[in-house]
DNA sequence: AGCCTTGATATTGTCCTACAATCTTAAAGG
DNA sequence: CCTTTAAGATTGTAGGACAATATCAAGGCT
């Protein structure tokens, strides 16, 4: 068997399993809020998954793949060929795919099947306007939080984007989820922290890393220290101003880069 | 079996199924057009639900009684149960729960099945911070809508709101919601406004009719008509704070109530 | 040739039964 | 009264079966 790529935190770092925040002790969920980040968990590859995490385990399985485009747009999902793979029933399958269409990572059309989700360049700029606005808001409440402690942490978790140190597209994307993700902690909103998890997910799908030069990574570095500042000194419109000009720049980037891939076959309409 | 509510339109009017916005003409739509075959199979429950509608007729029915509380809040929804009332197998009915828990209206527990979801006044207030943000950004980008056919389909739409006629809070809701749903039309963002469904959804759970005066109801109304004056005559931002306005004071007012609701019973731990 | 019909095949939607794992509740014991 | 144990209820998953529908290839038609 192959070396099996061990899916990024972030990757994982969806805490979204039918909105139940609340007495979430049973099973492995546990395991999100104790050990956010790192840590293998157990069974993490296509062993035994314990009796009631066999559709979290598919739902990993495949959203792993997908982001990491072992499963490339369009690509159909099919019940049987999953069955074998994952040595499950369909039972289970078809409640894996179901909560990836919920993801927004497939699409599913009655009697058609699952496909991994394509993203037209109106579907991204769609859901970076959202973005925007959900980013931009999670900045302004981390700038007003009076949670003293909560700001605390948060100053220590954003430390790294201080460093001076040269970035490889990897670390970056980490770095990047993990500020997002601690802003959104600080506005204390967890529907918030849900929604936007979701939004990003199928835009993951779609940034992949050719487009990330290192300027890019800079200017992005920049913002998110700009963000920080305003939201450590409590400035609440400049903290959402500054995470709003962060995202439209993101996204004018992501929808260029997807319009430019798609444009160079002329003889299609979208 | 008694009668049966006609379950207003605005409740179904979710095109929540998996994201799926083209192609979306399969199913029902055939049979409705060529008359059935002829053949009125279990014709016993409710209706008959045509092959692979089994689990949209589930949702639609467990949907229904939720938003009319029929269901009330904590109330636990047990698979062997609704196999009986719908007469369908387990399958379709845990993928009818499943599609309830992602629209937010049930929690979902492992070993422990499904519950009407209950609404902390924090949630409301969550929720409600989003939905602020997204209706702003919704007037915003209708105001700016350079589609004259879709501006002038708005105006007509929206007309019923500058009537006169005193309103009761029946039609009023309907006109609430197909106001705000003409407003994301508008918009023109698909997602923006499969979204907003979505968050509105449990928040009209939760707001039940008796905190809705009609004082409250004239405010609304005149708010209405200050976001659509803005955005017929193109002023983005002047749009966007006065749906930021009419969404805040309305959260403030399901707040109260939810915490006027809650605080009588001050012998009583959740 | 191109278009429509027809069939074969693949796949999904649903049903059924069965059993293991787990939660909940009530009884038994300290 | 509290803890432990047993029984019942409910969910999670397996596996097989069949119907309904989509997809696709071959054949007949204008």
């Amino acid at each position: 068997m192959r070396v099996k790529p061990p899916c990024p935190a972030l990757f994982s770092a969806t805490p979204f399993g039918g909105m139940v925040r609340r007495r979430a002790r049973a099973h492995g969920e546990v395991m999100d809020r104790t050990a956010p980040i790192g840590k293998p968990r157990r069974g993490d590859a296509q062993d035994a998954p314990p009796h009631g995490a066999t559709v979290a385990h598919i739902v990993d399985g495949l959203r792993c793949d997908i982001l990491a485009h072992r499963l490339q747009p369009g690509e159909r999902l099919i019940e049987s060929a999953l069955t074998k793979r994952f040595s499950v029933s369909r039972g289970p399958v078809r409640e894996a795919l179901r909560r990836l269409a919920a993801e927004g990572l497939i699409e599913h059309a009655p009697h058609r099947g699952a496909v991994v989700r394509r993203l037209s360049p109106r579907d991204i700029g769609e859901l970076f306007q959202i973005r925007v606005e959900m980013e931009a808001l999670a900045a302004r409440l981390a700038a007003l939080s009076p949670d003293e402690a909560a700001r605390a942490r948060f100053v220590e978790e954003i430390a790294p984007i201080f460093a001076d140190a040269p970035r490889r597209m990897e670390s970056y994307l980490d770095e990047n989820a993990a500020f997002h993700l601690s802003v959104l902690r600080l506005a204390g909103n967890a529907h918030l922290q849900e929604l936007s998890a979701r939004l990003r997910l199928p835009l993951i799908m779609a940034q992949v890393g050719d487009a990330l030069t290192t300027e890019v990574m800079r200017a992005s570095v920049s913002e998110h220290r700009a963000i920080a500042k305003a939201i450590v000194e409590g400035d609440a419109e400049a903290a959402a101003a500054a995470a709003r000009a962060h995202l439209e720049r993101a996204a004018a980037l992501a929808v260029a880069r997807r319009e430019a891939d798609a444009e160079p076959p002329p003889s299609r309409r979208a």
